[in-house]
DNA sequence: CACAGGTCCTAAAACGTTTACGCAAGCGCC
DNA sequence: GGCGCTTGCGTAAACGTTTTAGGACCTGTG
């Protein structure tokens, strides 16, 4: 008896296989005794419907896409992929839904949703690492295959669905609040500017210098993979300029954690020399200290942000034809060790009062 | 016309379904010409078989399941998740597998073998982040799924299918390397020893040790969760210590960074005052240097590993009657710039020639 | 000429569910 | 007592493939 299926617990219960279906699936037409009866015989055979069978017969295939492309040797995985799908395939398991992932080369990924979608493998899919004039929204559209996104893309007039941070307003006021500190040369150490949300950082800092009619120096903004080396470097180069930035703006944990090296490697202490906010995804295994955050931080979880998308791509798949669904969320402004007011003399020129 | 059918194909075509099923399958009792005859319009109609169907139809549900488990609040998620099941996800593609993720609560994981099993919904699973005394394996060899597990587990004498990197003799050479380097303080700061690899390493570090008439110091012993604040405290801590190490043995790139910035937080020059070797899963976010490796590291991608270990699975799943698989990769010892000679004087102590 | 053995194709039965339709019994009501 | 409604169940047809069992037609051979 490897697997019980539903006309042989029928024929042991001595009922049709309707009627056992209709009893598991809780509709009304059933009799609560014989429901009772037949709940009770599921649960003794250990029956569970095949979900091969359940898929063809309902012609929905009970599952959501993920794409993991970026494959090829020298770009970078986006790090916040595993805290996004955790987030995302606990809403899928609460709901009886499964999620399935695809793992594409670059350039094949367009090809790997029109794959997903014809083959009736998946009713929705969501779209990760968005970029600007991403042209994933017209494929997916074209496709008619509901799809939500994680993050927006500047420069796209079409209506899609998408979950997003408020990247601008989080940079925003995290320059804010260096401002308020007395900083004036800010650094900001961005990630790639093709991914959206860079630019929309980038943003929410020269609008914040606008604001106060100060203009973004050219040569403290830069833009590079989200890595600790890369974090380390930028702020390295820019620390030894001639009239260096006493505050950084970092893009991740990773970063933010490379521009803590190159701070405290020239002697400088960071918070009272130098001034770090980075942007903190709450990913799992970066955790921005303990009990009490290390760095001051724009944070905004990740994995909420699966779970939000997750859900939206599900409501999406149950009434297709409704207009299209956004959610922005906030990024909170977290005030940890690495913030300080700005101390004159500046970093790393000692002040010869 | 959504989705074209076999059975419009095949009426289109002037062929019954089996024949254009036939055809496209490979199968020989097809003539050529008619073969390419279907595939044309197979091609042309951008035919794609439905997947529920076949799934159904072939009894194989031609999809392999990975549980990602772990989501109390305050445990922490595996770091190399992400990129074992890029590696394992290649292959998948590259065979016509699908994977499919359940994420589930700690404690109902079992649950989740089951019902991937009992629903039909994988033809086979692989296991993450083996424990010693992993109860999963026989959960798994019960349930006769095909399953291949990440890691092996101390102290389960049953045979089963594993892919894993041989920890001990990783840590036994690069013990042994900074012994030939001079050092005699060898801090080891492990992660988390109810993991399987973690207590291998420590057996490595020990037993290297041991073959030189040494014992290790308990002092110099941390296991803890392999984040870079926790290699930060375990290392400052040891760096305290009236008799320091004079090199350490770090579990990951995370907390390697942390052992790092301890040391550089003391004044003291990595690969200079104190030596620093990691062990390097070669994760795609968390790499060491670009082109020159910056820690010297015993490296072993797990990456790669999450291909073989996909492989492993397919082939079991293909022949499921045969023995056990094992295969133990080696991890290379790459030399990088935080490891160096003993300086006489030892670490943060000026030795007064 | 009969027959064996390819070659190429078709009809129909799987696979295990869901669901449209139907039907019998029971009940209340005029 | 006939009519309509409700309750509870069964029959059979889907869903879109694969696969089993054959069958028609040709070709070569004795």
């Amino acid at each position: 008896m490897p697997t019980m299926n539903l006309k042989e617990l029928a024929s042991k219960l001595g009922l049709s296989p309707t009627t056992v279906s209709r009893a598991l699936n809780g509709y009304p037409e059933v009799n609560e005794t014989t429901r009772d009866r037949v709940m009770a015989a599921a649960k003794r055979h250990n029956y569970r419907p095949n979900a091969r069978a359940i898929r063809l017969a309902t012609g929905r295939a009970m599952a959501v896409g993920h794409v993991m492309s970026g494959l090829t040797r020298n770009e970078i995985m986006n790090p916040i992929f595993a805290d996004f799908i955790a987030g995302a395939g606990e809403v899928y398991s609460q709901n009886g839904y499964d999620m399935m992932l695809s793992v594409v080369s670059n350039d094949s990924e367009e090809a790997a949703y029109r794959d997903l979608a014809s083959r009736g493998a998946v009713d929705g899919v969501i779209v990760h690492s968005v970029k600007r004039h991403d042209p994933r929204i017209k494929v997916l559209s074209d496709i008619g295959l509901p799809a939500v996104f994680h993050g927006r893309a500047t420069g796209t007039e079409a209506a899609y669905n998408w979950v997003d941070v408020n990247n601008r307003r989080a940079f925003l006021r995290a320059t804010e609040f260096l401002l308020d500190l007395g900083h004036r040369r800010i650094a900001l150490v961005n990630g790639l500017e093709y991914m959206d949300f860079a630019i929309r950082r980038r943003t929410g800092y020269t609008d914040a210098l606008a604001a106060r009619g100060m203009t973004a120096d050219p040569a403290l903004m830069v833009s590079d993979e989200m890595t600790e080396l890369s974090g380390y470097r930028a702020a390295a180069q820019m620390l030894d300029l001639p009239d260096p930035p006493t505050a950084f703006l970092a893009a991740s944990m990773l970063s933010g954690m490379g521009v803590r090296r190159a701070i405290e490697a020239r002697g400088l202490q960071i918070g009272r020399d130098v001034s770090v906010i980075l942007f903190d995804d709450d990913l799992s295994y970066l955790r921005n200290g303990e009990d009490v955050p290390i760095f001051t931080a724009t944070r905004s979880s990740v994995r909420h942000a699966g779970r939000l998308a997750a859900q939206m791509v599900l409501d999406l798949i149950a009434a297709p034809d409704t207009a299209p669904r956004t959610h922005l969320l906030e990024a909170e402004l977290i005030i940890g060790q690495s913030t300080g007011p700005l101390v004159h003399g500046g970093a790393g020129h000692a002040d010869p009062l």
